[in-house]
RNA sequence: GGCGCCAUAGCCAAGUGGUAAGGCAAGGGUCUGCAAAACCCUCAUUCCCCGGUUCAAAUCCGGGUGGCGCCUCCA
């Protein structure tokens, strides 16, 4: 039974899809006016494993994740650089799928765009206008608020005080301040679309009301975003939708926490914004990956510099322990037997934790038992048997499998993972590889020759110029010092 | 001002009534010509403070203190 903290209820609930063994999820895509930051990335990356989990635990899942291309911010920055808006909005869409890519996010089933869905948005705001609930003013429509008595259940804000604060910006026909924009008359240059109102567009809240009934069905089961969102987008979007259909719109909300820069607030206008596409110039994505997870989802984050080397430290464990087990047991029989220990308590441990609200911090205390044991197995086998030795070591590794597909981590192939690490971190510290080669080959014959003191003044040098050497029984491997 | 979140070892971080997961760092050990890697051991009588409820609280309640977010575009 997974459990989940719903925001509507403030309180951790047992999963119960509407229709059993069935999820329709929909998360807020981005707002495609520049490239996506490292805050996004931790919120999409959160999401994603909430839908690998899902599937892994069975459920047929759709998940929809929108872009949205019709926006005041696009419009602003296609007049800056001179583009039509939905030329610009389109070349970061391509970003975003980079990107998405790039940080290993699964493709949602669905990713459907407020431009294609414009007689969608225009028919439920009709619809809103025929219920009496919304109203057209000089060819804007309004989200009369008053008429939807539930508002700010979500968010659990006091109307009174809301509408205190609340400004009606120069330019709006709204009847009272705390009405929102379903439809936006269009301005001269603006794109705009024909509708019973006149030309204009949506405004922001309606789209994704539109798009998760056209994909999901109007009552689906879950609906993420960043916490900022709650208030006023997915606040917007339940009084839409549920003033439109008469029923409850999502039973899940769920909501992913902040990411900010060593407690600093990432914002424009401080000029810290760090983009998901430049922190993957730096560290291995599935590093990365691994920071945005050691935190509960609805925790806050801090990024930093360490952060990220202590996840790519880990990462590196985790990949030289998979690439030794995988030298001594891949693709090899060990006939059938039993097992050191049980692997599959490892796996219970992963799901106990991830059923209760995603606790993927809790799932890799599951992973770090399981790493330890293959470690063990390999240096400090605590059994004589080699056959079990075997069998247990490929049990493992299947179960790290597992983990991997839920996780979106350790999916490379453990020695190309690391050999790429190397050649990035060889070309970040800028070190000469055949210069290395020619020590190491230097030190060889030093110890062939017993001259230990030689073969010690060169490992010196190496450790000066950032080169670890280890002498295997295969020889003398080295590797750079992160 | 309103709404909400958070406060656990040097650091990161789980744990929402039954007596403190995991990781990093540190110290000791095994292994090694020396190292590295790996493994083992040690590392919070205690969970921001003060009260209360309970046989029992980091966990629930009340009151403080400190940090943060939203209330305006924001993942």
């Amino acid at each position: 039974m997974i459990t989940v903290h719903n925001t509507l209820t403030g309180q951790k609930e047992p999963f119960t899809p509407k229709e059993p063994g069935k999820v329709r999820m929909y998360v807020c895509g981005p707002t495609v006016y520049s490239y996506i930051h490292i805050g996004n990335a931790r919120t999409f990356t959160a999401f994603d494993v909430v839908a690998r989990y899902l599937r892994y635990r069975g459920f047929d899942l759709t998940y929809v994740r929108n872009f949205t291309d019709v926006d005041d911010k696009i419009i602003n920055a296609a007049k800056e650089t001179g583009e039509e808006p939905v030329q610009l909005a389109q070349r970061y869409i391509d970003a975003f799928r980079e990107d998405a890519k790039a940080l290993h996010l699964i493709e949602p089933d669905v990713s459907p765009k407020v431009s294609d869905h414009i007689p969608e948005i225009v028919a439920l705001i009709q619809k809103l206008v025929d219920r009496g609930v919304a109203y057209e003013s000089q060819g804007d429509v309004y989200f009369q608020v008053s008429k939807y008595p539930q508002y700010a259940k979500l968010s659990k804000r006091n109307l009174d005080e809301l509408r205190a604060g609340e400004r009606v910006q120069p330019g709006e026909q709204k009847r009272e301040p705390l009405d929102f924009a379903l439809w936006k008359a269009a301005k001269p240059g603006e794109p705009a679309w024909d509708s019973p109102w006149g030309k204009g567009r949506p405004g922001w809240h309606i789209e994704c009301s539109a798009m998760s009934a056209k994909y999901l069905g109007e009552d689906f089961d879950l609906h993420g975003g960043g916490l900022d969102l709650i208030f006023p987008h997915h606040e917007n979007e339940i009084a839409q939708s549920e003033a439109a259909t008469q029923k409850p719109f999502c039973r899940y909300w769920m909501h992913c926490g902040f990411l900010d820069l060593e407690g600093a607030k990432m914002s424009k206008s401080l000029g810290n914004v760090v983009r998901l596409r430049d922190a993957l110039q730096r560290v291995d994505p599935e590093a990365l990956r691994f920071f945005f997870l050691s935190t509960h989802y609805r925790n806050p984050l801090s990024f930093s510099e360490k952060s990220l080397a202590d996840a790519e430290t880990r990462m590196e464990y985790f990949y030289e322990t998979l690439r030794r087990v995988d030298e001594r047991a891949g693709g090899k029989d060990f006939g059938k037997g039993p097992l050191h220990g049980d692997p599959e308590q490892f796996v219970r441990d992963f799901e106990r934790a991830m059923d209760d609200d995603f606790n993927v911090p809790g799932a890799f205390a599951a992973l770090s038992g399981l790493f330890a044991l293959m470690n063990e197995l390999l240096d400090k086998p605590p059994v004589k048997d080699k056959a079990v030795i075997g069998r247990t070591l490929q049990a493992l590794r299947e179960v790290t499998r597992k983990f991997a597909t839920v996780l979106g981590l350790l999916e490379d192939d453990p020695h190309d993972w690391l050999m790429r690490r190397r050649e990035r971190l060889i070309a970040q510290k800028g070190i000469d590889r055949a210069k290395v080669e020619a020590l190491i080959a230097e030190r060889a014959a030093a110890r062939a020759a017993k001259n230990f003191e030689e073969a010690d003044r060169v490992r010196e040098t190496l450790k000066a110029m950032g080169v670890e050497i280890m002498d295997t029984p295969a020889g003398t491997t080295w590797k750079v010092q992160a």
